[in-house]
DNA sequence: TATGAACGTTGGCCATGCCAACGTTCGATT
DNA sequence: AATCGAACGTTGGCATGGCCAACGTTCATA
């Protein structure tokens, strides 16, 4: 229907996990991307809203290391999520080299809010597997992922 | 080491699926253009490559739909690979629009050479993955694939 | 014979990942 | 106390890759 994959693909990637992995990427980042922009966010904003929640206030860099987002976007980002309201910035007194990016209420609903937004995502991306096959799929991938990301 | 991953992903993340793939797309990625890179091709060359030895001569359409590359980034990669020897280009006899794209055989000794690299990447990949694991989430990823690339 | 489609090709847009640079501020060394 | 190096926020730039638009050529269908 849409890549009119009416042709199959050669055995040589079809048997290739590289291969694989970056196809299905591709098709993540579009239902992803899709979602969050009906949404009205990025896919950013969801990451960043997760740290905070989950570590609290926290600076820039920090967020930037914790999510793997460049410097340069956690700025963008972190503007975005002020105009929206869903995140507060200010200067950290104890270190005015930093900013202190605080999670607002309205930041955490609309965090839950993504949250089922995402859930839907995933289920529309993995709906051929099921539920024990998705754990297993996201166990392996966590793995290589860690094993790439020192521990 | 690489990341600074010191700190760690929020939960959140690391249990999502699509994030999950995402980043390890990222990660493959690297690992892949390095070592297509040392080997003094790009990524797509094995795909055309591929899909010429396993079906035989074919147009740059039938090649773009196959590998799920766009037709003018085939163009580019047919360049280079006639270029290089691996292919020939020649205007199709029966269909002037088409050109038919074949294999050479320093081509075909150069896709087993790529083999090889590409062997070597999904070792460094999938390293703390055994064996069976590695085709498991090859199967896993496949029938995703499958199922948002019209079957 | 005319209309629409496929093809190769060129060029552009946008999202992302990476890196460089700058001025500010802090910490540690001297 | 002064200095040097590092971290921080910020701006900007580069390269890749997926996607789409447009053009002229050629074919196939009506």
């Amino acid at each position: 229907m849409e890549t009119t994959a009416a042709e199959t693909a050669p055995a040589r990637l079809r048997n290739t996990p590289s291969w694989l992995i970056s196809h299905v990427a591709t098709h993540t980042s579009r239902l992803v991307w899709g979602a969050f922009d009906a949404a009205g966010a990025r896919r950013y904003h969801y990451a960043l809203l997760s740290a905070l929640e989950e570590f609290g206030p926290a600076s820039q860099a920090a967020l930037s290391r914790r999510c793997g987002i460049d410097r340069s976007y956690v700025v963008a980002a972190v503007n975005e999520l002020v105009e929206a309201g869903s995140v507060e910035r200010a200067p950290d007194l104890a270190d005015r080299r930093r900013n202190v990016i605080t999670l607002t209420p309205a930041g955490a609903e609309r965090l839950r809010h993504f949250d089922e937004v995402l859930a839907g995502v995933q289920d529309e991306l993995l709906a051929p597997l099921s539920s024990g096959e998705r754990t297993q799929l996201a166990d392996l991938l966590r793995r290589v992922l860690d094993h790439h990301s020192g521990r």
